[in-house]
RNA sequence: GGCCCCAUCGUCUAGUGGCCCAGGACACUUGGUUUUCAUCCAAGUAAUCGAGGGUUCGAAUCCCUCUGGGGUCACCA
């Protein structure tokens, strides 16, 4: 049985765009193999903690169509899926591990930590704990008895050489002499996250690691923790970081990187995925364009490529322009009218604009700029129309002749009058567009009309010229 | 700095020893269609495959060194 996760934790205000991407391979993948996609909420920083995160990240992901098999709120067999509700769990494995040598408490303060680490930066050393406490476990748990703050640390055995088979990088080996005695058990009582990764993940079944790639450098000390427990270790595959564009790793300074963020522009969540999916991966046949089934249909870890891509929201935006070309009339009226649902606007309006505006919409948030003249006349005008007030009156004159208000009628008497006026179309035309939006760019100007009505449309030019 | 990962057009990538003096997509440029913009169509610019050594009849593809970029070195995940 495959069983993919995600551990996101409750410390930003949303879910990563990161976190996004390495969840749509997790869930991908899981499908693939008829297998689960869980969602565990790690906690376990409690100066971090961010109130409410926990439900804008299982809220954020869901608006991706990416539904969690098990978590938090749909409960599932190896519940609770909140590390802050299985503390006695961690408890009682770390304990497990002190018995059989693997960890040690430790009561070092902060201030010796901190001079034993600058000691041996100074000696140009690995900066590691010193096993002080290893040394002296008998008075160590005296001291804890009689009220000592303490951890417990991962008893990292020296010079040995941690191997482990990473699905998209292969082989790769690292030296303990590089690790540090990590701490298990914060003195709050609380795991850190190399133990609760490991014990969650052995416990709840988990199948295949698949995470970002700056997990690479701990993975050993998983593997040892896995070891120590005498468990079978998982498939590990680390993803690419998704980057800047200075290539350093995608982060909010530099980016918009709340997965949210991308919804609220009115990206499509079904665009951000594909795009998502092209993040080091390619598909077979060279296809630019495809949905989560068929991701799903051929997707494989190994085609993953081990190269940290640049996020490009340029890409993103054409994309997502593709996706909102193959919307239904009636689906794409439905979302514009979600992202303008404070602005309440004129539903037959919004239904009329509909195709003419599909094709010119990157992004959702892309229809106001484009329809808005639909709705309200103009206030400020990109061309001074002062000597156009002869012409103008001609155009209101044809107009208010006109009985059969269609846009291929009113096309066709302004044309005709463009013509006995000898105004070459563009300009024609142009005059007219920026008296009726005061833009230089609308939608197609004789099917805007037909939505304006005549009278507005007449009223628009008067006042204009 | 130590350790680890990586290296093909500006960007995303194809490519796993000969079909590649490197193909596609985005972006960009030009032309066509068009009543603006967009769509659509056509064409073009753009990588001496990071550099240097090997291996081989033959290398983007294998090996080594260097360089560059990234990640990581917490009682954060």
């Amino acid at each position: 049985m495959i069983r993919t996760r995600i551990p996101p934790s409750p410390t930003g205000e949303d879910l990563h765009i990161g976190n996004l991407y390495s969840a749509y391979i997790n869930w991908t993948f899981a499908r693939k193999h008829n297998g689960k996609f869980i969602v565990r909420i790690e906690d376990t920083d409690r100066t971090r903690l961010v109130e409410g995160a926990e439900n804008q990240i299982l809220s954020t992901l869901r608006a991706y169509n990416i539904a969690p098999d098990e978590t938090i709120d749909i409960g599932g067999p190896y519940a609770p899926y909140r590390q802050s509700d299985r503390l006695d769990i961690y408890k009682k494995h770390a304990e497990d591990l002190i018995v059989s040598g693997h960890a040690y408490f430790c009561i070092c303060t902060k201030e010796r930590l901190d001079s034993v680490r600058s000691e041996m930066q100074a000696k140009k050393l690995v900066p590691r704990y010193d096993k002080y406490c290893l040394a002296r476990q008998d008075q160590v748990k005296r001291e804890i008895d009689s009220g000592a703050n303490y951890v417990i640390r991962l008893n990292i055995p020296a010079d040995t050489e941690v191997v482990f088979t990473d699905m998209i990088r292969g082989e790769i080996a690292i030296n303990t002499n590089n690790l540090d005695d990590q701490v298990l058990m914060k003195s709050d009582g609380f795991p850190t996250y190399h133990l609760a990764v490991v014990v969650d993940d052995h416990l709840m079944k988990i199948s295949h690691v698949i995470r970002a790639e700056e997990w690479i450098s701990s993975t050993p000390k998983h593997v040892l923790l896995y070891q120590a427990f005498g468990w079978d270790l998982p498939f590990f595959a680390h993803l690419p970081i998704l980057r800047n564009p200075d290539k350093s790793k995608l982060s909010k300074r530099k980016n918009p990187v709340w997965a949210s963020w991308y919804l609220e522009q009115g990206f499509l969540p079904e665009a951000v995925l594909n795009y998502l999916a092209l993040m080091g991966w390619s598909h077979p046949d060279g296809k630019e364009i495809f949905d989560a089934e068929e991701f799903t249909s051929v997707f494989t870890l190994e085609r993953i490529q081990p190269v940290g891509p640049v996020f490009d929201i340029t890409k993103l935006e054409w994309m997502n322009g593709q996706y909102i070309m193959k919307l239904k009339n009636d689906n794409l009226r439905d979302k514009i009218q979600e992202l303008y649902k404070e602005n309440k606007l004129d539903l037959n309006i919004l239904n009329l604009s509909i195709p003419l505006v599909r094709e010119r919409m990157k992004k959702l948030s892309d229809y106001w700029n484009i329809a808005g003249m639909l709705f309200e006349p103009p206030t400020t005008y990109e061309k001074e129309l002062g000597d156009q007030k002869e012409l103008l009156e001609k155009v209101t004159q044809t107009l208010e002749a006109i009985s059969e208000w269609k846009a291929d009628v009113i096309g066709e008497k302004l044309q005709d009058l463009a013509t006995a006026e000898k105004v070459p179309f563009s300009t024609f035309f142009m005059t007219l567009r920026i008296a009726l939006s005061g833009k230089k760019i609308t939608p197609p100007l004789n099917e805007s009309m037909e939505i304006l009505g005549k009278e507005e449309c007449i009223a628009r030019i008067k006042n204009a010229a």
